[in-house]
RNA sequence: GGCCCGGUAGUUCAGAUGGUUAGAAUGCCAGCCUGUCACGCUGGAGGUCGAGGGUUCGAGUCCCUUCCGGGUCGCCA
């Protein structure tokens, strides 16, 4: 076996090597058996090379070709040598060359794999994700797990540079009390007691700041026992930042920085710093969205003002009792839309709570609408001349609670945005959504709770509020988001005892259960806690975005399906009786 | 928890209106072939139509239940 030791990767082998001698590993991507003369395509991580067995160059070679069989894993010796130039295979980075074998051999034999080892091949994602080991041997994952690689050195490597510290905090943690679903992990030494799995360090990297620390990051791995998405999966890594004595210009200009780092060093990207900024309640109202896509326009326009008084009967009450309307204009879809069309937008609309969508198509003579006839010509005229409505468009509206308006046409931008083209794939548009609000009330709970999470500091001025209109406040908390995608969010903390008593007094915590729960966060601010703040980004997502992949599963090496389960492994699976005896848990399945 | 799409050879798919022995491509196996590179040619094997129940003389096709995969709303401090 020592004489196999490799010598070339498969797919760095050019020209320049015609005439040496080399051996090769990899994968029997292809044989082609043209009865004297075998062609094998051997693929390894850097590529896949050609080599010729023909019989007469070495016998030993051929008959071990002819018994090769796709994804065997062999040895190559033999010589680099010119093809002649009709026979260069453009399409191939080592087109140029071929290795004329001398010796070839089997290191490991392969059944027929249930999937074909190349990208396009259009396999249904159960069996990718069974045979995950097989998925991942395609160019196009090899690339992803690369590039995931090189991203969080990156990331590594400028935090390194710009002071911060690498630390790692514990995955068996505390059950919290708000947020997401925790997964429990039972502790077999502590009956009836639980660990839980970290939905993020957050409270740890606060304590490395009360310690001193300073500038922390880690690339650390969060669980969320929450349903899935195609940007979400249970477990996901999180490039989590905290620093003190900081505030939030100086926690965005950093991330600023990071991510030029990240998109010049993997795309070659110059992107332009400072990142465009918005508030929440601008992001709201002009994208009914938090995290916009401003790769296009269509924003969202208010007209309340123009029709509070008219005789539509929807308008006027909504305005009335405090609702908002508001409209998009799909520009030019009044010719190129159906009425069946426009109808379908209506039900879009409905699924994100709107009961109906106003439409008006405006013409040379005057406006198309089921509502005409309630408009006066003034109302009509203020409405098209607020949306900027030219002949040929589709005026949207909805007049409703704000909520509702804004997630109504929110989505409905969106999904227009999609289908009309709008969207410049090839652009990053970064923004800062800031000032999100502090509280926001919940109708299950019957109180307020954290946007954001309980740590959060409100913004100084609003810190009056916090008693007569909680809702109010706003935060000190910013999110990062891209092309419409939220990559990454945070906040400048509370550092003070007093105030972090206060939050979760308004949070409706009595005293005891604050204590009980978070008591060895407020006991140690009492001992000298910086100012501090910080951000979490998705690393998965960032990937995601950098490698161009609509999936996270694409970007992560063992996923789980929608159901959050492992169908290579078989998790998760129920656990041996003796296991549950000695955790002491009874199932009670109904 | 709701809504939508899908499940048929190893794989990707086609199978109006219920009706002969369920097809194609590709892969696989065998034979032939010395310049192929999605090699070519000839032949062959290969099916619990996701599972269970029902309607019917007869179900891949219709009905009910259920499992699995995907998308999405709710949810995701």
């Amino acid at each position: 076996m020592h004489e196999l030791k490799r010598t070339h990767m498969c797919g760095q082998l050019d020209a320049a090597d015609s005439g040496a001698r080399v051996l090769i590993n990899g994968w029997v991507q292809r044989r082609r058996d043209l009865g004297g003369l075998i062609f094998l395509d051997i693929r390894d991580r850097t590529g896949i090379v050609q080599v010729v067995a023909d019989g007469e160059v070495s016998r030993q070679a051929f008959k071990t070709a002819e018994a090769l069989r796709n994804e065997f894993v062999v040895a190559v010796k033999g010589n680099v040598v010119r093809r002649k130039e009709d026979a260069v295979n453009p399409k191939l980075k080592t087109g140029e060359i071929e290795i004329a074998a001398e010796e070839i051999v089997i290191l490991s034999k392969a059944q027929t794999p249930p999937i074909y080892i190349e990208d396009n091949n259009n396999i249904t994602e159960a069996l990718r994700l069974k045979y995950r080991y097989l998925d991942l041997r395609r160019p196009s994952m090899q690339k992803s797990l690369t590039l995931r690689h090189r991203v969080t050195m990156d990331v590594r490597e400028f935090l390194d540079q710009n002071g911060f510290l690498e630390i790692e905090t514990p995955m068996l943690t505390r059950p919290t009390p708000e947020g997401a679903r925790d997964y429990l992990v039972p502790s077999r030494v502590n009956p009836g007691r639980f660990f839980a799995l970290p939905q993020s360090p957050q409270l740890f990297k606060q304590l490395l700041m009360v310690s001193g620390m300073d500038k922390y990051f880690q690339i650390a791995r969060c669980f969320r026992d929450e349903d899935l998405r195609a940007d979400r999966q249970p477990e996901f890594t999180q490039i989590d930042i905290e620093m003190s004595f900081v505030d939030m210009d100086d926690v965005i200009s950093l991330n600023e920085r990071l991510m030029a780092h990240v998109f010049e060093k993997n795309l070659g990207l110059k992107l332009s710093i400072p990142f465009k900024r918005m508030t929440y309640q601008q992001a709201m109202e002009q994208y009914g969205s938090d995290k916009p896509d401003t790769r296009f326009d269509m924003k969202l326009v208010g007209i309340a003002d123009l029709v509070a008084n008219s005789a539509f009967k929807v308008f006027s009450d909504t305005a009335a009792s405090g609702g908002d309307i508001r409209g998009i204009n799909a520009k030019g879809c009044g010719k190129t839309f159906s009425r069946r069309e426009i109808d379908r937008l209506v039900e879009y609309v409905k699924q994100f709570g709107a009961k109906g969508l106003v439409w008006m198509v405006v013409t040379e003579e005057g406006v198309k609408s089921p509502i005409a006839k309630f408009l006066t010509m003034e109302e009509t005229d203020a409405i098209i001349k607020r949306m900027d409505g030219q002949a040929g468009d589709l005026l949207l509206i909805v007049a409703d609670r704000p909520k509702v308006v804004y997630d109504s046409l929110g989505q409905l931008r969106l999904d227009l945005g999609r289908r009309l083209g709008l969207i410049d794939e090839h652009a990053f548009n970064f923004l800062w959504v800031t000032h999100f609000p502090l509280l926001e009330y919940d109708e299950e709970e019957g109180r307020y709770v954290a946007v954001h999470h309980p740590f959060t500091s409100p913004v100084s001025e609003d810190i009056p509020l916090l008693d007569s209109q909680p809702g109010k406040v706003r935060a000190n908390a910013y999110d990062l988001v891209l092309n419409g995608m939220e990559l990454g969010g945070g906040s400048i903390r509370i550092h003070d005892t007093n105030l972090q008593q206060k939050m979760f007094e308004v949070l409706g915590f009595s005293r005891e259960k604050a204590e009980e729960k978070f008591g060895f966060l407020l006991e140690a601010f009492k001992y000298g806690t910086p100012p501090h703040g910080g951000i979490a980004f998705g690393l998965d997502r960032l990937v995601m975005v950098v490698a161009g992949r609509e999936n996270i599963r694409d970007v992560i090496a063992f996923p789980k399906t929608q159901n959050a389960a492992c169908l290579m492994t078989g998790a998760p699976a129920e656990a041996d009786e003796g296991q549950l005896k000695e955790i002491h848990i009874k199932l009670d399945m109904e």
